[in-house]
Order: C-alpha cells, then structure tokens, then sequence
RNA sequence: GGGCGGUUAGCUCAGCGGUAGAGCACUACGUUGACAUCGUAGUGGCCACUGGUUCGAUCCCAGUACCGCCCA
C-alpha cells in the first residue's frame, strides 16, 4: 500500500504510543549495553491533581530528548516518573470537589475520612497527567511511577511503597542530629487555609492602599519642642508638641504596639527617646525606643512596633526584647479568646514593669479591647481609624465647605489619609491576604546543612547551567532563612512527634514515704493546676512503640507509682490533660496503680511538601533500602526543571541529599524559564492567553511541539511559544514525509534492511550526501552534550530539509536513471534512515512510524543504534565539488530570475574560463546542472554576444540570450553585483592596507583576509568584462 | 531598594573579537519524476545609545536609557 500524503499524528500517534508502553521501551536499564554507564534523569514530579501545561510539556520534551539519546547510544538509562501529593493544592482540589458535590465539608467529616476522600481524589486524578505525558511521547519507565505520599498510614492498596517511611525516617534522624527544631517565630500566615506557608508561596503585589498617620500622646502631660529642618539646615518648623507622629497602613495592629521607634540619629525626637506614651484606644502605656531601622526621611520617621504581625517589626522587637501581642486568630478575624480585656491589659501592664513571664504567656494574652474582638481584620481597620479620629487623635487636615443654603463656611477636620501603592502579600493558592503570624512551628536549622550544598556547587560537582542559575542559587543559600516545615494541613506527611504534659515535680514530696499518692499530695503536685500551661515536652521517632519508650524514661524520675503510669495515645493537648485528671481520680480511689494512665498526642501538622518532594531522588529509588537502583542510578545525571523552583526544589534537594546520603542529587541542573504566549506574556487565565499542550498536539501532532520546544530552547533564552512556528516544525515533519515517499516510489525501500554503514558510494553526489550526514551526526552530538537543543534541532532542520530534500533528493532524480541507480537508492535509503535515527529524539512519533514501515528492522527505532561514524566518511573532493555545482545552480537561477528569463525556458550555458576543478565538476555533473538549472546545452567556448553572465569561483560563464533579455536591465544587475562587491573589496583592502593589521593579527586571519580579497577581484574582473561585452552590443 | 538577565531583519530568536544568520511574515514567479503542510528567486539590519580597550567591537569594559524576571 502506498503511503498516504502526509503523516496522521492522531492515528499514528495512540498507535504508536501504545506500542512503546505495551513494550515497556522505557523500562529501567532498557536498550542498554552489557556494562553501559548509567543515565539517569528524575521527572520533576508534577502535581498529583494537575493537568500538563506548556511548562511541563516544555520540560518533558528536553527529558525525553535526553533519555532517548543515552538510550539510543546503549547507556544504562532510567527516567524515573512520578507524582507529588501537593500538600495545599491537593487539599484545596479535593475540597473544592467536596464542596461542587454537596459533600459534608472536612471539619464535619473529621480527618481520617478526609483523608480518605483525597485519597479517592488523587487516585481518580493522577492518570490524568500521566496519560498526558504519554500523548507528548515521555518514554519514562511507567512500571516505576512513584508517589510523594506512597505508603503512608491509611493509603489505599496500590499506593503501597515507602516513600512516607523514608520522609519520616529522615525527619527523625535530622531531628536527632538537632538539624530540626521547634519554635515560636513569625510565619506568613494563610488564613484561607488556615495554615503557615513558606515565603516562596507568598506573593507579593503592589496595590493600592492608604497610609494613614496618628498621634500617640506623651504620658504624663509632657511635652517637646518639634524641629523641622530642609536639607540645608534651615529651621522649617518649630512647634511645642505632646504626641508623637506615626505612619502605618495597618492601622488595626496598632493595638498590639509594644514600641514606638525612631532613629538614633534623628534628631527630632533625641529628647523623648526613652519617654512613655498613651497608646490610643487602649488603656496602655508604651515606650519610645531607638532603632536603626525607622527611616527618618520617610514619613514622621517615627515607626509603631508590632512584633507579632509584621516582620520588620519582629526584628525591632527582638532586638529590644519588646513584648510582641498576637491580635488575631487563625482566620485572621480579630481574638475574641481569653481572658476580658481588662484583666489582660492588667498582666500587660505587670509585664511592662518587669514581672517575669514567658512568650506562652505573652501569647495567651488577649490584648484586643471588647469592642474590636471577633471583627474581621479589615472590619477592625475601618473600626480602629473611626475611632482615632473620634479622639481627634489623626493627623488631620482642614476641610472647609460652603452650606450651599445658608452660604455659611463649615471647617471640619478629617483624617490625614494618603493614598499610597503598598506591596502586599497574598497567598499563591488561596490569593488572600497573608497575615504575618506568631506562631509554633516546626523549623530545619537550614544554616546547618548549607554548607555542603554551597561547596558541591562551587566545586562543580554539580554543575548548573546556565551559569546565571548558579549566582542565583548561592544569592540564596548564602543568605538563607531558616526553613518553616510545618503546615497545618491534614493531607500530607504527619510529623512524627508526639507530646507529654509536663509533670515534672522538682519540689514534691512523697510526706509519707509510702510510695503512694494520697489526695494531698496528688493536689500539692498538680499545684495550682500547673501542668495544664507548662510546656509539653515531647519525643520524635517513626512510631508510636518507639516515642513510648521515651515517655517511660521521662516518668521514671517522677514519684511512684507515676512513673509506672500506663502511655496512652489521645487526640490532643485538651484530651490528654481530661484524661490524666480521670486517671489520677480513679486512681485516688481504687489506689490501683494500674489505673494510672499518662496520655500522650501526636503533632497534628505534616510537613511541608517540599521536604517530601526534597528527598524524591532518593525516595524515588527505595532509600532507606540500598536498592540495585539506588546504587546504579544515584547520584542522578541531569535534572531539568524550571528555574522558578530553584529556591523550593531544587537547593532543597541539594541540602536534604547532602545531609541525609551525603552525596549530591545530581550532576548537572539545567534551568529553563517560563513558557511564555508568543508576545512574551506569561500564560495565565485571567489574559486568556493559555496555550494547553494537547489542543496543540491535536492540531499540529506531539512531534511538532516536540520540535518546537527543543528549538526554542536556547540556554537562558525566553521561551516564546508561536503556533505559527509549531507549524511550520509539523511541515518539516512532512518534508521528511515526503521524501520518503519519494524514496518509496523510487523502489528505495524495496528489500531494504538497516544498515549501519553506508554503502560504498562512487558517484559525487551519494559520496557528499554520506559526508553531510556525518557532519549532521556530529553537530548534533556537540549540541546535545552541551544541552544545546536549538542548535541540535536547527543542525537536524538544515541537514533533513536543506541538504537532503533541496539537494540531495533532486541530485537523485537523474541518477535513478543511470548506471549509479542501484547505489543511489542504497544510499538514499541510508540517508533517510539516518535522518529517522538522528530525528527520533525530537520526533519520536514521525520517525518510529516511518522506520516500521520502510524497512525490516530489528527493532524499533526507539532502541536502534545511535550511529557512532565520525568524519571518515566525510569525502572533502565531493564536498568541494557539489559545493560548485550548488553554487552554480544557484548563480544560474539567480541571475535568470533577475533578468525575468521566463522559468520554462531552457538556455545554453557556455563556460569562457573553467579552472581544472571546475571542468571536472563541470563534466561529471553536466546532468545535474542542466535539470536544475533549466539548461539545454553544456559548451565551452568565447562569451557571445547579449549573454548573461554568471561568476562562480574558478569559472566564468555565460547564458546567450540575444534578443531575449533587456540589456539595460542585464547591465542594471551587474552594476548592483559589482557594487556590493566594490564595498566589500575596499573594507578588505582597507583592512590589510593598515600596516597594523598585518602586524597585530594573526597569521590566519591575514591569510583569509587576502584570499578572500583575490576571490572577489576575480568575480568583480568577470563581471566586469560581462559589462563590457554589453556595452559593445550597446 | 537588592540580585540576575535582555535590547540584532516586520515578528520570534541564534551568533558573541575579523563589517551579520535562521524560521516565520512579506514580494514576484511557479517548471514531467516526493511534498502547495511545496518549489525558485528576492526585499528587508547605524546589531538600543555614549564613551573606552583593540590593527579591528554586534561581540570585551564602563556608563546611560528602556524592557523583563527573581527577591525585599
């Protein structure tokens, strides 16, 4: 059966496709050679509920590329795939669901069944990116699909493997080596999810908000003389005052102010630093403080510290061991918990005059007054400002307005509000305001494990590229904050840590030594209910049995018969401390020791996805096990991935790797940017300008896109994805189409088997066309070892269409005539499927199709020998000889077309000069010369009369044309040729006339300069006497 | 404000010491042997600007302007 027209990508494609997966082509250590070196690459694990975007098929496409490559050549590969749990957009995808479904929502449901629910959500969604990847082509070793979550408590059968095992197991062993700690630190907090999140997940917009400016009264009806000066010194205010001026745009945080700032320098306020002031709207006194950081040239440069919502303030506050009031709960509404306000404000002020406390104290505090508590935080803004300027504490201006009745003039004062761009953090999934928040967290002390991750890099154990990417990566490694891993979330990695009451009891005393607790004692060592506010302590291990053990050797110094208490595991803190009461109440009256329970919890909160996904290189390949993989493919060759991860992936990688294996993840990162629309925006659906991967497959095939993308992938570059270029990559495919076609027509194919070699070609143009290929080979070689694939996709563009289709093909048409057809259809089925071997790693559809139906092969193209032929075959006489004929060709239709020789008609061709390598070429290619340029005789002889000219190096032709051409127009095209040439001639002249070109130059360059010199006085000397002749013809 | 990068044909991008290339778009013309998802020929560039280094700068250095991206 002939083939069709043009290639069908939607039918070949599932075929193919399914061929590829039904042979698992693949499959870890596929195609390899006996004792091949490894090639590694680990998938970036896309998000379990996503979709493949432009980003991913971008990425993809380069790891295919890659693996296809290394499995072509016989090397040992594995693509590993996979998928990550996605902490927060999972949580957020499933609830969502929940919520389109009537379901109950996940409070109501409890955590067990939610997270069954997301469970049943990630099995109903993972096969859709996966899927997805295999419409691209993605030949990963789909046996091995791993999961960032597999094997965690409550997965369902089919997630089994121990991914969670080696999370949890790194946990507690970075845990013990004290590289994880816990602490009360200011977070962003996402009161959407109700959950702190990393810094890398906060966004930051500029919007537009107010700035608002307040006055804080002196205590004690002092006062200051206020001196404003310009920048020349000159006095520009001078006023008595007895408040401050401060600025914020958060006026609602104004309530948890421990400090009012100011600069040491400035000297405005010199004379009331250390003074109290009347904090509006609360029944609290403040000081003023001096810090470096209030600017004094912006606004009052007087700042309001709130240490608990606003990082700067957190500093300032530390540093002055300022009490920092947290306002707000976790869905940042104003606190309505705790003790009334005045109580609170009562032990606020006890704390300000030097009563002892702790920070579990200060943050039990509720220090926001009655009539502000449970307000929304941007209710309580509105509220906060009211009221200020109810006291008339605003900096206000003067508003004067005319009764449009009376005409009487009204002046009203109101507040100072200036309008003002902020930039304001908003969480990257929720999209609400991020609250910073004092809260308990779990922390990895990153400035312990950076160190090696720093060197691995310097030292180029890991190289990334481009090089741009590795001055970002040590900006921020040397810089880097500590690591917030925990997230209170329920779908994720639980953290292994469980918590006791702390009962310690340094002061009791067993009164009557009879080891027994009586009602006194059990009262006298609870003291005033004094475990129910210590500090829990806590234990962290994998399990349960293990963490118990802890708790035991904990109780063993407490009195008996405590310390034989039995461990119980309850829900939480609340739970835990019922149940020790019920426990020492039984025990109280039955006395029986066994009754005795100490109950202990677990963490509620998981860790951070990126801690999971940090340990996927060696998580992906059965570590903690030394698995064969493990030790085979780790560390792995090549992560691709895009460089907006390089702070959440792909430095955490190179820490967690260092700290837990000691050994870097990977030896080379390549970074790649954002895919953009083809006007350089970024994609997104509020622009309507999302480009999804598969309508582009669907209307221009995978191979196209594929194409697309290694094109486009210079190192640094922008990626700009045009359809307009995707198509014309699926019309290159039909030209390699097209020629096979030709081939099949031509009896190429028939009785074709591979060959590795070429065959032993005599005639020039099947000696050059060998040549070319190896040419191409290596170029592609070059290109792809240096991850260049826009110069590995243009090399195989110019080679597969402008040498084999232009060229070649059409070289062939009049061999197939002669006596050289046999050896022409050999080589041109070499050709071609050298073209498909070179191809397959960018168009792996296309290729594998015409492979499987050209030929009999071995195997399919997938796993066919990369060729390894090198410049041995390149002929360099053949390649100087079709480089004249293709020049003259081209010459020759050049010059007709410029003088409007009608494309039909066939000319002579007479040869005046002829140098001896250009009358061999001359007479061995006369047919190829003649087709392609519309030529009807080959003669040598004296330039006619009315003739055209053609200069070609080493030959001086012309095409009579008596009568047929417009002179002046023949005369008009030379004068332009001998212009260009004139221009280049005098800058090379000039060039080798400077006597310090000759000097400083290299040999070399001075060598070219002058041959290149002597090769356009030649041209410019035939077409000169070309003029010539054409003036004497007139 | 800090860091990184960019500015080359109408568009999208290569090139990065020896006076510029590709694809697309555009114009004209379409020949017996595959391909109109095509062929042939052609148009199109003070390589952002200003200095410097150099025999020579699109390329190296410094500065300016504008544009991105990341981090505050």
């Amino acid at each position: 059966m002939p083939m069709e027209k043009t290639f069908s990508p939607a039918e070949a494609e599932a075929r193919i496709s399914a061929l590829w997966i039904d042979q698992k082509v693949g499959r870890v250590g596929a195609n390899a050679k006996p004792g091949a070196e490894a090639f590694s690459i680990m998938i970036p694990p896309p998000n379990v509920t996503g979709s493949l975007h432009m980003g991913h098929a971008f990425n993809n496409t380069l790891q295919d590329i890659l693996i296809r490559w290394h499995r072509m050549q016989g090397h040992d590969t594995l693509w590993q795939v996979g998928t990550d749990h996605a902490g927060i957009a999972t949580q957020m995808v499933t609830e969502r669901d929940m919520a389109e479904h009537q379901e109950p929502n996940r409070r109501t449901m409890g955590r067990e069944k939610f997270l069954a629910r997301v469970w049943q959500q990630k099995v109903k969604s993972r096969g859709t990116i996966i899927g997805q990847l295999q419409r691209l082509g993605a030949s990963c070793d789909w046996d091995r699909e791993a999961f960032t979550m597999s094997g965690a408590p409550g997965a369902p059968a089919g997630e089994d493997g121990n991914f969670h095992d080696a999370v949890i197991k790194v946990f507690v062993d970075m845990y013990n080596k004290g590289l994880i700690y816990r602490g009360k630190r200011l977070v962003n907090w996402d009161p959407h999810f109700e959950t702190a999140i990393s810094d890398l997940e906060v966004e930051n917009i500029e919007v537009a908000g107010h700035m608002w400016h307040f006055k804080y009264i002196l205590a004690d009806k002092q006062s200051y003389e206020y001196i404003e000066k310009d920048a020349e010194g000159h006095v520009t205010l001078r006023e008595m005052r007895n408040y401050i001026s401060i600025a914020t745009t958060r006026p609602e945080t104004m309530l948890g102010d421990g400090a009012v700032a100011v600069h040491p320098s400035d000297a405005r306020y010199q004379s009331i630093i250390g003074k109290m002031v009347h904090l509006p709207l609360c029944d609290r006194l403040i000081p003023i403080i001096a810090d470096e950081y209030p600017d004094p040239t912006f606004g009052s440069g007087a700042v309001k510290i709130t240490g608990a919502h606003d990082f700067n303030d957190y500093q300032v506050a530390k540093r002055n061991t300022l009490p920092m009031y947290r306002l707000m709960d976790t869905r940042a509404t104003m606190r309505a918990d705790g003790a009334p306000y005045a109580d609170a404000v009562k032990r606020a002020r006890e704390i300000a005059a030097g009563s002892p406390t702790d920070e579990n104290e200060v943050d039990a505090l509720n220090l926001v007054p009655e009539k502000y508590r449970g307000l929304d935080r941007f209710e309580a803004r509105k509220q906060v400002v009211a009221d200020i300027n109810a006291l008339g504490l605003c900096v206000s201006t003067l508003h004067s307005e005319i009764d449009p009745e009376t005409g009487s003039e009204h002046l009203t004062r109101e507040p100072f509000v200036e309008a003002k761009k902020i930039m304001q953090p908003f969480g990257d999934r929720s999209k609400v305001v991020i609250e910073p928040m004092l809260t308990d967290q779990w922390f990895v002390d990153t400035a312990k494990i950076v160190g090696p991750a720093l060197d691995a890099v310097r030292s180029g154990a890991t190289k990334i590229i481009p090089e741009s990417g590795e001055k970002t990566y040590f900006h921020w490694l040397e810089n880097i904050e500590p690591w917030c891993i925990s997230r209170q979330l329920w779908w994720g990695h639980q953290i292994p840590v469980w918590y006791g009451l702390n009962l310690d009891a340094p002061d009791f005393a067993d009164d009557e030594g009879d080891d027994a607790l009586d009602e006194v004692e059990i009262l006298n060592f609870l003291g005033d209910g004094g475990h129910v506010d210590r500090e829990a302590r806590h234990h962290c291990a994998a399990e349960f049995a293990t963490v118990s053990e802890r708790f035991r050797d904990d109780l063993a110094a407490l009195p008996h018969p405590l310390n034989n208490a039995r461990i119980v595991e309850v829900a939480d803190r609340h739970a835990a401390a019922t149940l020790l009461a019920q426990s020492l109440a039984d025990y109280n009256l039955s006395q029986d020791p066994t009754h005795l329970a100490y109950p202990i919890w677990r963490d509620p909160d998981v860790l951070d996805t990126w801690f999971s996904s940090g340990l996927w290189p060696i998580g992906t390949l059965g570590w903690p096990e030394q698995t064969p993989e493990l030790q085979k493919y780790f560390p792995t060759s090549t992560l691709i991935t895009g460089a907006d991860i390089i702070f959440f992936w792909v430095a955490r990688m190179m820490m967690m790797q260092l700290a837990v294996v000691d050994e870097v993840p990977f030896k080379t990162v390549y970074l790649h940017g954002l895919v953009r629309d083809a006007k350089g925006k970024k994609m997104s659906k509020s622009l309507g300008n999302v480009i999804d991967p598969l309508e582009i497959i669907d209307e221009f095939g995978a191979d196209a896109l594929r194409f697309s993308n290694a094109a486009m992938a210079s190192l640094g570059g922008v990626l700009k994805l045009d359809t307009a270029r995707i198509a014309g990559y699926r019309n290159f495919g039909t030209k390699l189409w097209n020629a096979c076609r030709f081939a099949e027509m031509n009896g190429v194919w028939e009785g074709h088997k591979t060959q590795a070699q070429p065959p032993k070609a005599t005639a020039t143009a099947n000696q050059w066309i060998i040549g070319e290929t190896a040419k191409a080979l290596s170029e592609v070689n070059a290109a792809l070892k240096d991850y260049r694939f826009d110069n590995a996709a243009d090399a195989l563009y110019k080679f597969v269409w402008g040498k084999v289709c232009d060229w070649y093909v059409e070289f062939a048409k009049p061999l197939f005539d002669g006596p050289d057809a046999p050896e022409t259809r050999a080589t041109m089925a070499w050709v071609l499927d050298q073209s498909m071997i070179l191809l397959h790693p960018m168009m792996p559809f296309i290729t594998e199709d015409l492979w499987g139906t050209t030929g009999t092969r071995a195997k399919l193209l997938v796993h066919t020998d990369w060729p390894t032929y090198g410049a041995e075959l390149i002929n360099t006489e053949a390649a100087t000889e079709m480089g004249f004929v293709t020049s003259l060709i081209e010459e020759i239709r050049s010059a007709r077309a410029q003088v409007h020789v009608p494309v039909g008609l066939k000319c002579d061709l007479v040869a005046t000069d002829l140098s001896p390598a250009a009358r061999t070429a001359w007479t061995r290619n006369e047919a190829l010369i003649k087709r392609l340029a519309r030529i009807d005789t080959l003669t040598e002889g004296p330039a006619p009369k009315g003739s055209i000219a053609v200069a070609v190096e080493g030959a001086s032709l012309s095409i009579p044309l008596a009568g047929l051409i417009d002179i002046a127009e023949e005369k008009a095209r030379l004068t332009k040729t001998m212009d260009k040439l004139a221009k280049e001639i005098g800058g090379l002249k000039g060039r080798l006339n400077n006597p310090n070109f000759a000097a400083s130059a290299p040999e070399e360059v001075v060598d070219e300069a002058k041959a290149n010199l002597a090769l356009r006085e030649d041209e410019a000397a035939k077409l000169q006497a070309a003029l010539k002749r054409l003036a004497e013809i007139g």
